[in-house]
DNA sequence: TGAATAGTGTCTGTGAGACAATATTAT
DNA sequence: ATAATATTGTCTCACAGACACTATTCA
């Protein structure tokens, strides 16, 4: 059949012929959380952490996952993800970054679902009681090595455990294939996406401001250090970092007393450094 | 209703409870193309080239599009790619990495169809007469302000432009949202995934060594960095450029000689060197 | 011989790694 | 006074930018 014009075709056209298939979008939302401290003079250790959902349907009941949803018809794809994102966690007006989309025909044994991953950084100070009831922040730990990735997960009363064998994609890049090789408590393909999530984010802390997405409005450099090395998973030289950090950051006539030791000054992000 | 186990819920599943939609994948093969050089002397002139396909149906009936199609409904998103390329060009084993999904709901006229972008490298000399005859390659000059990029494409017979506004999309990262202000010869949404597929490019090829996916096996050092300046679309200084280059590249004992100057030693890319 | 590319030498400035030293506070 | 963090000083080394210089070929 010939059409003269594209209104023509467009009016006849049979969206049925094709196969069709669901879209889902999953969010890692991370944050640092505060531990305590018995020690007056010590600093608070801190925890990079990821709020993650209980879920109590099937499939995959009573296991946990990344909050996330189906994407509607006619919805975009990163507006489900903020609808996600204020539904599950109350938040609103943060950063939001989309990172892979998940293909794997069998990822839903459900049927064919295709889902598209988002990384959201907040300063979690900013909504503790605010999230929905069967939702909790995880602390992460992570062991990487050259061939595997061990995450350990623990909100205070369960610990969840997986493991994922890495294998280079090719020599020209440093690009992995990530296989699940060990993996009890969360749903899907989840744990691959929370590694990838964890990758993404340790990198772009290196070379972008994303950190302050994680911070309050006023910090110390020593918190800020702390946030670093705990998403990097590694100490970091004082001095080294605040040449580093100097640029990105403004010194405010405020400072933060209280603990045993010499008071600090509080920063701001500065906004209008020039890169 | 409440079920006991996961293989009883599966059983009773109906999918078509939720919205179903299509997928399809879209790729960016990128290449390097030799120009013609009349003074003896001087080097062929490279350019960085895109394939394009020119659409015989509706819709976008006569535009230019980026190879792609939908994936099958038991096919990895990855798998239709790769699909695609064998289709298109007739390419196999070369290097593809997904880029980003594009899910606005009225990016495609005919229905909800969501597309997720692959790039991919190689040696165009590799493969000149195996493409389908309504696919071309098509030279790329990009022109980058703040505020807007530019892109020329040039196949010897046609030449396309489209204009791409930017704006950040926050402080915090050098992330920004695209629109497109001018096509007049594309299909669909492929000016911004063509946009951001030369920006991802760009960027990595400073930092990875993907850029041997587009050379043949043995090169010269001028040559490679004529494929680094016409990518990134500024010249570079020789020594740094040798300095950089050096450990990713092994030394042969071939030359090649013929221009009306010196000539230049054949190198190869090194995968073993320690990074 | 001269135009053109191939390839090397070297100076300079920037910035990261490393470690030492000083400052300040609450108990 | 002491433990703990805050903050700065400085030495060294690696490396990128810049520019000058030498080497080699073929019409």
């Amino acid at each position: 059949m010939e059409y003269k014009s594209e209104e023509e075709f467009l009016k006849d056209y049979d969206p049925s012929q094709y196969d069709r298939l669901s879209l889902t979008t999953d969010i890692l939302i991370f944050s640092v959380s505060n531990g305590t401290q018995e020690n007056y003079r010590k600093l608070n250790e801190k925890f990079f952490s990821v709020l993650l959902i209980k879920r109590n349907t099937y499939p995959f009941k009573d296991k946990w996952t990344l909050p996330g949803g189906f994407v509607g018809i006619d919805e975009d794809i990163e507006d489900a993800a903020r609808r996600v994102l204020y539904d599950e966690a109350n938040i609103k007006d943060i950063y939001l970054e989309q990172l892979y989309t998940y293909g794997d025909p069998k990822r839903d044994p459900r049927m064919r679902v295709i889902s598209t991953s988002y990384m959201a950084l907040i300063d979690k100070n900013r909504l503790n009681d605010k999230i929905s009831p069967n939702a909790s922040w995880f602390n992460i730990k992570v062991l990487e090595d050259e061939k595997y990735i061990d995450v350990f997960l623990d909100n205070g009363t369960d610990t969840l455990k997986f493991k994922i064998k890495k294998t280079l994609k090719e020599k020209t890049t440093d690009r992995y294939k990530y296989e699940i090789v060990e993996n009890d408590s969360l749903a899907f393909d989840h744990p691959l996406v929370i590694a990838a999530g964890i990758s993404r984010l340790k990198n772009k802390i290196e070379y972008t401001d994303i950190v302050f997405n994680m911070m309050p409005e006023y910090f110390t450099l020593g918190e800020l250090q702390q946030v670093y090395e705990v998403i990097l998973g590694k100490e970091l030289l004082d001095p080294a970092f605040r040449r580093i950090i100097a640029k990105k950051t403004v010194k405010t006539d405020k400072v933060r007393t209280g603990g045993g030791h010499r008071p600090s000054v509080l920063f701001k992000y500065n906004d209008k450094q020039k890169k």
